[in-house]
DNA sequence: AAACTATATTAGTAAATGCTAATATAGGCG
DNA sequence: CGCCTATATTAGCATTTACTAATATAGTTT
C-alpha cells in the first residue's frame, strides 16, 4: 500500500488532523460510539423506544424488553451512566424517561431510516439498504 | 413487582403490542441495533467520519483508524454487509463511499449533539449530558 | 421500628467481538 | 503468462458483554 492514491489526499488529511490535533474531538468520537454502543442492543433499543413514548417504571420496561428485573435494571444503569436516561422516584417507585433530545432525535432518524428501508415508494426502492 | 402502576398503562402496552403483532417491526429493531452496534465501535466511527467528507481508498481508512489493514477491512466488510458503505475498484484500488444518507444523518446528528456536549451556550449548559 | 416492595448490585459464566498473524484472491502490468 | 500490489479472508486469542442467580439497599407502609 502506498500514500499515492487515486482518492486524492485532502479528504482523509481533513480527519487525520482534527484526531491528531483536538484532544476535545478524540473525545467526542469515544463518546460518539460509546453512545451507539448503547444503541447497538436490541433491549437497550426497545427501553429507549418504549421510553420516547413517555415516562416508565422499570416493571412496563421489563415487559418490553422481556429480559429480568436484574437484566433491565443493569441496562438502565448503563443508559443512566451516559445521561441518556434519567429517573425520578414517585412513591415506591422509579420513573425512567429519555433525559436528551438529541438522543432522541438520533432514534427518531433511524426509525425513519428502516421506515424508509421497507417502504414501497418509488424513490425509497433506491435506497441502498432496500436490499 | 405489580402490573398496576403509578407510571399508567397506555404508553407501554403501544410498543408491547407492536413487538407482539409486527415481525416487521421486531425486524427493524432488530436492523436499528445491528447499525447502532457497528457505528458503536470507535474505529469503525472514525471511518464512518472520514467517508462523510469523500470517497477514500483503505490504505487511507487504515491511517485514520491507526489500525492494521487487516483490522480495516474486516471493519469495511462489516458495514458493507449492513450496506452502510458501498465500494467499487478503480485501476488497481477499491474506494469505499458512505452508501446510505439516512445512516450520513444520524452521524451527523450524534456530532451537533456531541457540540453541544461541550459547547458553553447558556441553553447548552442545561443539557443533561454537559456533565 | 419492622416488614414489605421496587429497584440496584455483585459474582460468575457463556457468547460475541476486535485484534494479530498468516494466507488467499484478484486485477493490473511487465 | 507470471509477478506485483491492494485488498480480503481465516484461525486463534484476549477482552468485553449480557445474562442468571443470589443478595443488598432504600423508600414506604403497617
Amino acid at each position: 500500500m502506498v500514500d499515492k492514491c487515486l482518492c486524492g489526499t485532502e479528504k482523509h488529511e481533513i480527519i487525520k488532523k482534527r484526531l491528531r490535533e483536538s484532544e476535545t474531538y478524540r473525545e467526542n468520537v469515544e463518546k460518539a460510539s460509546r453512545i451507539f454502543a448503547l444503541l447497538g442492543d436490541s433491549n437497550r433499543m426497545k427501553i429507549m423506544l418504549a421510553l420516547l413514548e413517555g415516562e416508565l417504571c422499570v416493571y412496563h420496561l421489563c415487559e418490553i424488553t422481556g429480559g429480568s428485573q436484574s437484566a433491565t435494571s443493569q441496562h438502565l444503569r448503563k443508559l443512566k451512566d451516559e445521561h441518556i436516561v434519567k429517573s425520578r422516584r414517585e412513591a415506591n417507585q422509579i420513573l425512567y424517561s429519555v433525559a436528551d433530545e438529541h438522543v432522541s432525535l438520533i432514534i427518531k432518524t433511524a426509525l425513519e431510516h428502516l421506515k424508509c428501508f421497507n417502504c414501497e415508494k418509488e424513490a425509497c426502492k433506491k435506497c441502498p439498504l432496500a436490499k
